[in-house]
DNA sequence: ACCTTTGTTAACCAAATGGTTAAACCATAT
DNA sequence: ATATGGTTTAACCATTTGGTTAACAAAGGT
């Protein structure tokens, strides 16, 4: 593994588990073994390493979303593709979901202007699929945006939460574990479930 | 209002925006247009004052959530309630659900020590409700708690990941704050039509 | 009037932190 | 062998940051 490799695994943990502000550039050269220095020397100042960890993050969630938002599935179908592949993918990258929305909340502007240039989840056409199949009489009226705000709530948000809901609902890290393995086709029948004619 | 209330307010302010790496000890007493050393004369140094600040966020929240999870409702009134009150309590304090869900990820020991003295909000009894209108057939089998992790998470999630749903659906403040308002009761309804019989 | 307690400030301090530098290291081509 | 180029390090630097101090003001009790 190169130096830049080392440097930038070494960041993904410490950011993910810190954010920018709480993270240290000697913990990152700590954990990646290497001196202070090559952090500088690879990747010129705190706020660039950052960029590049957050961009790889959210590089590795949108295309994948992307591609199932995009498909010639049903409705149906994709709401059970995307939850499925979803848990699968953030239950092993636990902490990219509270990473991205912590760093979103706290730098408004980088995060917005970067939104309109990288490919960002695009559900604009899924959400004219939606209306369609109202139209058709095979979903329910519903409003789609309050739909895919449920499906991602759902799916993401004991991600994000992971201490509150296990601090509130008294469940162990194998319990919770379990859980989601479960929520993978669960949220996608529970959704269907309230939304088919 | 007294200085000890004006830092207060003022450390409430800076330490929801920046989480408490991010805040620094000047900007709040800017924010309070005091000295900085006031702040240590009233709350000795940056770990209590934080403490008081989030110890007071989460004892808004809890009580108010109890107060619903325990009272002699059907889970339906319950479910009805909680969405609706927690909704406007939290677009009055936007900020508060993703200040908990941040520092409780990222200071995990303390925020467990604390879950289990303070009265935390306390979903046990409702589990048991919900298990026994499932044994009436009031509900359909469902696991209950599954069944609270999805209303919290359409509840609380929208608000948390503000940024993220805003540029994901591409709306506006306006539109947001609307799309709150109508979760109020969206969220109910879609839930109960989910697992009523 | 005078002392004591409490509230408030400007100036200061030590540690932490992001960043730099100059020298050493090491592979490779000549 | 030696010069050359990129790579790596220890030591250093400037700024930021949480925290302290000593002086000062204001209020209250005697």
């Amino acid at each position: 593994m190169s130096t830049e490799e080392k440097i930038f695994n070494a960041a993904r943990i410490v950011f993910q588990k810190k954010g920018f502000a709480g993270a240290r550039m000697q913990e990152i050269a700590d954990e990646a073994g290497i001196n202070k220095a090559m952090l500088h020397y690879c990747f010129k100042n705190k706020e660039l390493l950052f960029q590049a960890v957050f961009m790889n993050a959210f590089g590795q969630l949108a295309p994948q979303i992307n591609e199932i938002f995009n498909s010639n599935d049903s409705v149906f179908e994709k709401i059970k593709k995307f939850t499925h592949s979803y848990i699968s993918f953030v239950i092993l990258n636990p902490y990219l979901p509270q990473f991205v929305i912590q760093e979103m909340n706290n730098n408004p502007a980088f995060v917005m202007s970067f939104l309109k240039n990288v490919n960002r989840p695009n559900p604009a056409s899924l959400i004219t699929q939606i209306e369609k199949e109202i139209a058709d009489g095979i979903i329910k009226p519903i409003n789609p945006k309050h739909l895919l705000m449920n499906i991602i709530s759902m799916t993401v948000f004991p991600f994000a939460a992971q201490m509150m809901i296990k601090g509130m609902l008294q469940i162990s890290d194998e319990e919770f574990n379990q859980m989601m393995e479960e929520r993978k086709t669960s949220i996608a029948e529970q959704i269907i479930n309230s939304i088919k004619r």
